[in-house]
DNA sequence: CATGAATGAGCATTCATTCAT
DNA sequence: TATGAATGAATGCTCATTCAT
């Protein structure tokens, strides 16, 4: 039910997903949903929280394994590169775009968000716990809301444009620049 | 009417952007949007690519400008700020993520964004013109695409969680990374 | 449903027919009937399929019965006045109307008109199978054509003008001429 | 705006043909229809009352000029042929059906009607003339109410089904009918 | 005469949601 | 737990008609 809500969100957008649009493709009857969420937002809501959760998992595993900056990046652009194909990220930023004007959704698409704001956060200052980059460890908040808004805005237009892309030109140019960066010393 | 319909657009999203929505708004009949624009899409598309236009042209002149690095990411960030309290910024993030499922949609919004994308490279390609920074000339691709997932992706962060955002830390930030940056020779 | 439908046909006319004017008719919500056929002509289409079933089995039934052509002429001619009354031959008419500039309805209207050109067609070899008829074997087919024909037309027009309608007289015109005919022999 | 009236009646059905199809066919104002006819079916019966009277004026004068039956029959035949396929057939069917429900609309069809009618009784008449088919004259009114029916209804039935169209036959058909008939004696 | 713009009513259709079974 | 049927409120869109110019 969930996996049907999903897929239906990433094929047909927040707008395609009535009730009737995920029950065919689960194959259960649509008055099932409001039985057991009370709502298609509902279902919507906990259907992105699970993704979101098992995702996270795999991030945090991911960036908390040693490694040089260069292959965090690498590990990181990996499975960003997964969740684009998977379509994840855009069933997020649908949901996201329908949030915006619906104040329910919006508190807990933010509560959703939150983790991997920290998640990112936590990751960058450990980056920057360098000595030679104290001047940038005020950074790591800002550049986490930026990677975050970076994540979601690359995915957009890439899904719009995707002859366009950049996205991979864009992650060898991250790798790169993580060449530069210091080693961890841990 | 395109007035309304943008209007409607950034306050109801896309999906409350309905033809009587509109018409409310601007306190004339709905019947008229179809009289004069063929269909909602095509009205909101109108509206759009006006203040596309518009915007596009605020931005070629302050980039146009003369300054050094810091003082055009200084007037970039300043219309940057605008468009966001204005909510231009929101309404071509609501317009993309409902374009994504709707190809003639997408088909045109794509074209409203290719001269962003030519203008934000051509600024970056004229930073990266000191022959000290060759080496990053091949960046200028990538890294323009990357500009603007970030106006969307920031501005779409922003407004989902206005407590969190880092926007003007960010931007900040960049000023001061700009002082980095050598100064135009011109 | 089907019955609402097909007395809405009759009595308003197909462009009178719409999905609010048959639900008010049959007392029920306008949305079940795109719930239970999919679209207004749907529903019309299987209105008109039942009664086109119904009516064509009485009149297999009237003509298989054995009897001279007189009888033959007069049981036809009864069950004609009844649809005629019931306004089955105008609901056709009105579909044929609207069919005749829709392709989707054109197609099954004439899947339904078929058996009765079928049926028509070897009443008429029957009558005409008399080895002093042999010459006028050939015209079972465009007279079955013609009899139809007339079965729409004279129900147009008795129903445009009730006053001047001749179709009584023909009636018994018809049974004259019948009483020429030889009779069956079987 | 006459022509554009009929054409449009002819090819998009009565349901089709608004002012907006008319006005788009004819190349003028939408509008002008209301300001000259007062109302679509207005003008619409206007079209009709003209094509009716011209065509009317061509079947007299084909009736009127001498000939054996079978050279009328042939004359009227053709006529029928080019009203069918000049679609004017058609354009009655559809006033017909949907005047069926339309008072105002009927009477107006049936005083145009009436010419048609007188017509082909005297028509009729004219070849019952002979004494030997005395018993035959007062067939002449029902027969010339049928002839009037299977002309709309043969029209009907052609355009619906034109794979299936026994007409050409029917009228071969009824050429060798007519040489059956005794000459004319004037 | 002619037109572009405007309007109110109406239409097919869809949707979230409810409810009896 | 699950479902088919039902419903009221929308939605995009069309139409005849009006009106100011």
């Amino acid at each position: 039910m969930i996996e049907a809500a999903l897929q239906t969100l990433i094929e047909d957008g927040y707008s395609g997903t009535t009730a009737r649009a995920i029950a065919a493709r689960g194959g259960f009857n649509a008055a099932l949903i409001f039985y057991h969420y009370g709502s298609v937002d509902e279902l919507l809501l906990a259907a992105l929280d699970k993704s979101s959760r098992e995702r996270l998992a795999r991030y945090k595993e991911a960036l908390s394994e040693s490694g040089n900056p260069e292959e965090i990046v690498r590990r990181a652009a990996d499975l960003f590169r997964q969740d684009v194909d998977g379509g994840h990220v855009i069933a997020v930023t649908e949901m996201i775009g329908a949030g915006l004007s619906r104040p329910l959704l919006r508190d807990e698409l933010v509560a959703m968000m939150r983790p991997w704001l920290e998640l990112t956060q936590q990751a960058l200052e450990r980056l920057l716990s360098d000595p030679s980059l104290s001047g940038l460890r005020s950074a790591a908040a800002p550049a986490a809301f930026a990677i975050l808004a970076g994540y979601l805005g690359l995915n957009l237009l890439s899904r719009l444009m995707p002859d366009l892309s950049q996205t991979e030109a864009l992650f060898r140019l991250l790798e790169q620049l993580a060449q530069l960066a210091p080693p961890p010393r841990d």
